[in-house]
DNA sequence: TATGAATGAGAATTCATTCAT
DNA sequence: CATGAATGAATTCTCATTCAT
């Protein structure tokens, strides 16, 4: 695909700017530092992406992507919902863990609107979420899992809690508490709350 | 830090840079913008604020002062902590609901790191996590909630998925639940999974 | 109209880019160079002009309704169209002569197509060329030129001719022939051919 | 100083900066437009020019070249040297016509100073214009031309004026007179001037 | 010769902040 | 206190040119 070397520019370039975004916040990075970071010149960036807020999207789509399967393939072979969902608290709260700075730019970065957001639909996310959505609605077809629910508040409560818990770890970046203890207790309790 | 001599100019300012910051995101929005928004001189908003960024943390504090006020206000009387609970999530997605703005700029803006949140103690919005925490505690105390429920992660996992749920209303702006349904749904689902 | 200053500030980048224009070309000159050489600030140019275009267009369109003035103030009076192409003649050739910076501008960078001329309907050098096409009108009807000239040709060889001749005149910057026998020579040669 | 060594490249390069030029105007013409229009890779281009202005002043040398020998072709064998500038007038009306895209190069973009023209000596050029002259001097030789007519005031004059109506001509895209009309009404209205 | 990915100098433009009035 | 014209530092993005293949 190329001539001279292309050594994984574009996937260096991610990395970098996932460095530089999480330590300075995505509108206090320069693109001249992102290069640095890279090892490649300024105007190479442009090579790969239109313009800085693509860098982000990319980013973030990337990691979405990496995520999404991450997680179904932990879930991939489990039956029961229940186990489904602390299974899916566990690997959220350690894929956190795992990629303070990627978590950070999710957490904090893309939730700014300001001409993003709003127009970007955020279909990776969404289909996160569905992740949550689907094990609900199934435990209530298997009857195990409270009719009335709403599936549709359920998932994002759920995911809410997680999030929240987990903005505190990211940004705090002290330890308070074990993540699998945490990952129990949202768990536990979300299931003692919804379940029959 | 910020002169507060007031004349109406103080509170027209973070009013309109409210609605400002809420259209197009703090970095998009232009001091120039809000002094016309406020129709006050640019100038002027140096009288009132140290720079751009304390407009935003001014906004914010002043924002949290009235929501905890009106917060505790609502739970003066109550007893019942599981009472109290649903009235918090009540009370919060009244909030959220009569102030769209507002509620961008907390949830979306004021979530930035960039130079902000990593330094900024946000002391508001800790003693507003606190409230719930305290109803915990009283409610443990009470036996009326499980003893091994960790508050400190509690708190947070209930203030997310009410925040998230709302997240959700502010930025689609279509409202496909009620808000009281969804308060509901999760502050029963919240009491099941934490009751004895 | 304002508070500070303001010196003049409008023309002094006007003149200050004619001067930076003729000197580089429209498309060497940096913003920076003018506003060193009107004494300003670079941010300050944009307060006064759209952005580097606007100041070659406000320019030219401000140096057409001087040269339109002067040129309709020259001609005022005067009855005979052949007086009056004469006088067009040597006005123009001695406003060449008079704003060499100007001149050069006009001549060379504002007949650039790059996005310009193409789209920008340069009004005042129609008008300027209906001057003469007026003039050659008023001769037919006096019956002093002949009839079939068509107008709309003459006027531009008229205007080409005085031009070709002072870019001659601008570009080489040695004056070979006195600018009266020039002048002289183009408006006999052209009534000779015009006239009955 | 541009390596010829052809190939068809070098045509085939000189063929697309025409094209590209006369759509775009030089400044915002790219490289890598021309490259693609010439079915070549971007570094190829700095096989055959030296630079992008290089490319420009090949292009009009080329051009110039041809035109040249065309006007000398067309005026061979002709002894009356007012049916020689009839001649030139409509060679060069009719050249403009079926090249519009370099006659709009020539007009518009040569005459950029831009560290153009200044420098660069255009000889092709000066050696069209001396046609003129040197067919005047002729005339004037038999007697048929005023004396008291400067060749290098008239043969720029006769120029100009066939040039200013064909820049109409290239820019307004519209015909709105014929060609040989107009060919005909100029160079009989400058006979008319200068003859005895 | 031919290629086209990589380079990095360069410039236009923005906008928070200041300060003379 | 209020103003808003002026400032100029800061940064993105472009694109001619190079050079390893």
């Amino acid at each position: 695909m190329s001539k001279r070397k292309d050594n994984g520019k574009y996937h260096r370039i991610i990395a970098a700017a996932t460095r530089v975004f999480a330590k300075n916040g995505f509108y206090h990075s320069k693109i001249s530092e992102i290069a640095k970071e890279a090892q490649v010149a300024d105007g190479t960036i442009y090579i790969y992406f239109e313009n800085k807020d693509d860098i982000l999207i990319c980013l973030f789509e990337e990691q979405m992507k990496a995520v999404l399967e991450n997680m179904n393939h932990q879930l991939e072979g489990m039956d029961d919902p229940s186990e489904k969902l602390k299974t899916f608290a566990l690997t959220h709260l350690e894929l956190i863990e795992h990629n303070k700075d990627m978590a950070e730019i999710i957490q904090v970065e893309l939730r700014q609107s300001g001409k993003f957001m709003k127009e970007y639909k955020n279909e990776g996310f969404l289909r996160y979420l569905d992740i949550i959505g689907n094990i609900i609605t199934e435990g209530q077809q298997k009857g195990i899992f409270k009719a009335q629910v709403l599936p549709g508040v359920a998932k994002r409560a759920f995911f809410g809690a997680l999030d929240e818990v987990s903005r505190f770890w990211v940004l705090s970046s002290r330890r308070e508490y074990d993540i699998r203890v945490v990952a129990e207790q949202i768990s536990d309790c979300f299931l003692a709350g919804i379940r029959n």
